[in-house]
DNA sequence: TCAACGAGTCTGTAAATATC
DNA sequence: GATATTTACAGACTCGTTGA
């Protein structure tokens, strides 16, 4: 086959799929001898449909599709062969073709060089006669959920060692303490859910709620006792809040990866732009009260309690003057406590 | 026993290419 | 030019290995 147009060869009519359907050998597993532009015919069983991906080659799986498109009768999948790169190549492929009728009636048809594929065991299979031609059944999938709810992963896979005995057994220990694991991260609450527990408190009027969320972990609610408490002494109005910001246009810390091809090694979008003398970045500090915005100060380099005082100094009495009634002296300033706001110089 | 990590599979989306 | 097919990429998921 030639390299440069290897799909040239690689279409098969679905009456040549039929055909290899109604009259091809029926193989229990892919041979080992593969002949390419050949469709094998592997019959399969309820425990082993997984038969057709494993051969002597390593193969990265790229997409199923229905085929054909306008009337699909097969489920195609496109493999690729991976090369002693380890990379994907499309040089050495192999089709499989799944019968819609009969899921276990799968149609396997090999394209290319194999000179440039690598042979290895294929998936998750690490050994030769590792687990993989071997389904757990969803029951005891079902029965391990189960159990790792309630017990660590070893103690779940003893346990239905001992009641299914080597049949419907897990696969491994390992197996139960993967789904252990699942079940202790699905526990686990992520802040998404704790916000939408906070919205969902400020919906309810009058919300006091004790929620289990886990056996060992409640969260109380109360926020109204807590608005009425704050309401009562501050009047949000007059707090001005402050914060600054760092940003780095040029000159960022964080490591930059490109992926690139050779060829493109000194092409001008490779490069982070840069400049010397540690430009690159600027600093901003701003303020606002409620309904003022204050100024916002753009500096360089390191703010410490003497260059805080001097913003501070330089920019707030205006601010506090535009922005409250000269008779109001009940106004408050807010930092967020950054090491240069609590300064002794600040104090 | 569990968390972290790596490797492999599968699939949604989009782009590239082939075919009609 | 429209449609079908193929490829690429990224993310979710699964599961084995390793070390604390």
């Amino acid at each position: 086959m030639d390299e440069k147009s290897p799909f040239q060869e690689k279409k098969i009519p679905v009456s040549d799929l039929y055909e290899a359907l109604q009259h091809n050998e029926k193989l229990d597993k892919i041979p080992d001898t593969i002949e390419t532009n050949r469709i094998y015919r592997v019959a399969l069983a309820s425990n082993t449909k997984d038969a057709y991906k494993f051969d002597k080659y390593a193969w990265k799986n790229t997409r199923r599709t229905p085929y054909p498109k306008n009337n699909p009768e097969f489920i195609k999948i496109y493999y690729s062969c991976v090369n002693a790169d380890k990379k994907k190549d499309g040089r050495c492929v192999k089709h499989v073709f799944i019968s819609k009728v009969n899921d276990l009636d799968v149609l396997v048809c090999y394209f290319g060089n194999f000179y440039i594929a690598e042979k290895r065991p294929h998936g998750n299979c690490r050994l030769e006669n590792s687990h993989v031609f071997h389904h757990t059944p969803a029951s005891t999938i079902a029965q391990i959920d189960e159990l790792v709810s309630k017990m660590p992963g070893a103690a779940a896979y003893k346990t239905l060692v001992a009641t299914n005995g080597d049949v419907e057994a897990p696969r491994n220990a390992a197996q139960c303490q993967y789904r252990r694991q699942k079940y202790l991260k699905n526990q686990k609450i992520t802040c998404d859910e704790i916000k939408n527990l906070i919205l969902l408190s400020y919906e309810l009027n009058g919300f006091y709620k004790l929620l289990q969320l886990q056996p060992e972990t409640s969260i109380v609610l109360m926020h109204d006792q807590m608005k009425q408490q704050f309401a009562s002494n501050i009047e949000w109005n007059h707090i001005i809040w402050s914060d600054a910001a760092h940003f780095e246009v040029l000159n960022r810390k964080n490591r930059t990866c490109v992926r690139r091809l050779r060829s493109e090694a000194d092409q001008r979008f490779n490069f982070v732009p840069n400049v010397q003398g540690g430009e690159g970045s600027i600093s901003v500090w701003g303020c606002m009260a409620g309904g003022a915005r204050g100024p916002l100060v753009i500096y360089s380099g390191k703010v410490d309690g003497r260059a805080y005082v001097k913003i501070i100094e330089e920019l707030l009495p205006s601010f506090i003057e535009n922005a409250f009634d000269s008779s109001n002296k009940n106004w408050m300033f807010m930092h967020d406590n950054a090491p240069p706001h609590r300064s002794k110089y600040v104090e």
